[in-house]
DNA sequence: TTAAAACATTCTAATGTTTTAATGTTTAAG
DNA sequence: CTTAAACATTAAAACATTAGAATGTTTTAA
């Protein structure tokens, strides 16, 4: 990689380094959902829902539909699915996390 | 992944997310180097190699070795390698970047 | 045309990150 | 003991992110 991409790449982890985009990202795993869905499942507000979906969807990582009033969300990209098998073996086996 | 957790996995995301410790990464999978040997070849201050390393070893994700003034660093996760070819394919497909 | 649901935007205070410069520590060699 | 190389720490300025409250917009249905 060069230098130019690292920067880029830094700026598309930085999206995903956040617990309730995390979030969203596992969410969409199983298929689209609306902003509603996604922010009464994750317990956050409707408007840090909306901020973070912003987020996700500048880094090309969420791709939204309008249908009415409603907004639906999805994955552009399922290579990113793969993080949480990788996350979830780093806590367990180098951050000795446990439930 | 439950609340917790996602929290933690945004804190390893967040330790990624940074040109120099990215590029820090990638240099070690040939292999263990030297602190010095990072800098010069990204091309940053000692100072600043010396914190980001703190930031990646803190979250487990390189390993550190003294050996008399020398600091050798490795990886402890090859598994997070696979993170720049998806990035690569990321980079091109989804946010339209080209060298 | 009004009301309500779904979503967006804008502020703001608090907190965190990044970078650089200056200075400190440790180790090995002479 | 002194020096130099390798690395660490600290502090400060600039900047970015976070979260929540308030308010705005859009769409549909009645």
């Amino acid at each position: 990689m060069v230098n130019r991409e690292r920067e880029i790449a830094a700026d598309v982890l930085k999206a995903l380094a956040h617990p309730v985009r995390l979030g969203v990202i596992e969410l969409l795993e199983s298929g689209e959902k609306n902003c509603t869905e996604l922010y009464e499942q994750l317990g956050c507000s409707q408007s840090m829902m909306s901020q973070q979906l912003k987020i996700l969807s500048r880094q090309g990582l969420v791709a939204i539909r309008k249908e009415g009033t409603l907004k639906y969300c999805s994955l552009t990209n399922r290579d990113f699915l793969r993080l949480f098998e990788c996350m979830h073996t780093h806590l367990r086996n180098f951050l000795h996390f446990e439930d």
